[in-house]
DNA sequence: CCCTGATTCGC
DNA sequence: GCGAATCAGG
């Protein structure tokens, strides 16, 4: 597959969302995150929270390659910043906030990940979220452990489901 | 060992 | 332009 402008700007959005190269590139399918991350340099979008590091720009070459003086293009450092939302979604642990308002404004929170059955893959989180059946029935779509169906926050809910039950805890399969 | 992004370079 | 291979970290 290409990238089509869809796919581009689809790629733009998660990227800026704070998601993962791989987890971009799950969601979009067919491109490994190799191939996200190559566009992503090459639209000039990289670096979403770096501080202004010299980048050694490491010579790597069979063929000897001349350093090139090249310098960074100067990051402003501190902006980048983003507050960004690797999982959002919701918090599940204890909800200490009142969450007085709403906060209309930054919700950018689930679209980024939210899987449906069509995505979900081996290594996503299969936490359900919501009515099922109902539009907004999804699933976490988080990174799940190795060895789990879910991520780590899930994980914790799903197994030792109280307190007291240190002994024996072996988190096995399902 | 899992993951992350960064870079190079053959295609 | 594309992305696998590789590198450098966490």
């Amino acid at each position: 597959m290409s990238w089509t402008d869809e796919r581009v700007e689809l790629l733009k959005k998660l990227w800026s969302e704070g998601l993962s190269a791989s987890q971009i590139a799950t969601e979009l399918g067919e491109v490994t995150r190799n191939a996200v991350i190559g566009k992503v340099h090459r639209l000039g979008l990289s670096g979403r929270a770096k501080s202004p590091t010299p980048a050694p720009a490491r010579p790597r070459s069979k063929t000897d390659r001349p350093e090139r003086p090249e310098a960074r293009p100067n990051r402003p450092a501190t902006i980048g910043n983003t507050a960004l939302a690797a999982e959002p979604e919701e918090m599940p642990e204890e909800a200490p906030a009142p969450a007085p308002a709403p906060k209309a404004a930054d919700n950018v929170v689930p679209m980024a990940q939210r899987c449906t059955i069509m995505n979900l893959t081996e290594s996503t989180c299969r936490w359900p979220l919501g009515e099922p059946g109902t539009e907004s029935f999804h699933f976490c779509g988080g990174k799940s452990n190795p060895g789990t169906p879910y991520c780590t926050v899930h994980a914790r809910m799903a197994y030792q489901p109280v307190q007291d039950r240190r002994r024996d805890r072996r988190l096995a399969f399902l």
